[in-house]
DNA sequence: CGTTCAGTTGACTAAGGTCAATTCCCGTGG
DNA sequence: CCACGGGAATTGACCTTAGTCAACTGAACG
């Protein structure tokens, strides 16, 4: 485990709680490293495995299957970690699959090493709780959004500087897919939006 | 404060984590009773109460406005907690409104008091993890239902046994507007459902 | 150069939105 | 007991937008 790598995983845990060395050391000797290539999956639909993943290059995304669709539901860039959460929560197998768009590095470490450490010391449970509530408001707006926006308005706010990520990076067939529509609508919506005949 | 009222409030809190009389203590001072009648809101777009709420009976309704269309995320029945927790945890106003649907008896206490149940009890901190990460949950299927079902599909849903509840007990113009539809188009989706011509 | 795949465009369909009229339900007051 | 009023739900006519299917374009790569 490259010491570079350890240190972006501890430096985003510390964004939500601060951990002492010792709390550190509980989780450091956990941690291994991973690889996949393009469209290889983190977790794919009805397995189990409770794996957390830090990613350290490279993007992913996450969908469900739906009648043989694919729907986006998230992209997960660098720094952020990635799991099948309701299936780890829950102990059912994962609805969702999470599939590599680029070639990946990631620091992966098991769901059930964080529930013991969540045991064992406050600042980790604390970690948990926000780590959770970060997820909860996330989710929330993305609900939101698909509620209340239309999909011509979310595409709109995916211009927006802090989102400008997906735009760049994701090809514009998953953007439709991530708005809940079809490439040949957002093709339709961005003529519509560039206000060219 | 009626004794059964609070019973109410602990057992609910002992589905996520079991507290000792001990930890329980740190929070009872700080309850109060509240009543709302119907129409009144528990928390009103652009205010900044921070108070979380439990309902004790009655059922309420969680709501956006955008370009002047109020658009409902979610119904809440009693033995629920209910809060803007999006403004309680960032701190900003209020993006939503909570509004009494019927009259409604609640037990409230501050979200500050929550935090500092957080810092001093590990068992609270689990608490508040087990509340974010239930929340999330709930999330994540509201969310991926918009997604990936279609307003027919999702209609269906709510007939199913676990989610009676609002159709029995929620107007169908709401029901609508919590689909993400207008009663008229609700109104067709019934027909279509019943195979009636 | 072909092959392939993403993106665009056109023609047509399907489903929800809008507006307006009508019916249904229910409570209240004569 | 019945008549009336008001809000909820339904229905009809028409509009708007996304879906579908298919053809075409363009860039990337061998």
């Amino acid at each position: 485990m490259d010491a570079n790598h350890k240190a972006l995983l501890r430096n985003a845990i510390s964004r939500l709680v601060q951990l002492t060395d010792q709390d550190w050391e509980l989780l450091v000797s956990h941690l291994t490293y991973r690889q996949l290539k393009r469209g290889e999956y983190w977790i794919a639909e009805g397995k189990k495995e409770q794996q957390i993943g830090f990613v350290i290059n490279g993007n992913l995304r996450h969908y469900y299957t739906h009648d043989g669709e694919e729907k986006t539901t998230y992209f997960y860039f660098e720094n952020h970690l990635i799991s099948s959460y309701f299936s780890a929560l829950t102990g059912q197998p994962s609805k969702l699959t999470i599939e590599a768009l680029t070639d990946c590095q990631l620091i992966a470490f098991p769901y059930k090493v964080l529930v013991s450490l969540y045991d064992n010391s406050h600042s980790w449970e604390r970690f948990g709780r926000k780590l959770a509530e970060y997820l909860a408001l996330g989710l929330e707006e993305r609900m939101a959004g698909l509620l209340i926006l239309t999909p011509e308005e979310r595409y709109l706010h995916l211009l927006q500087e802090n989102k400008k990520k997906i735009i760049e990076r994701i090809p514009q067939h998953l953007i439709a897919n991530y708005l809940g529509i079809t490439p040949v609508s957002l093709s339709r919506i961005r003529r519509r939006v560039s206000g060219k005949k």
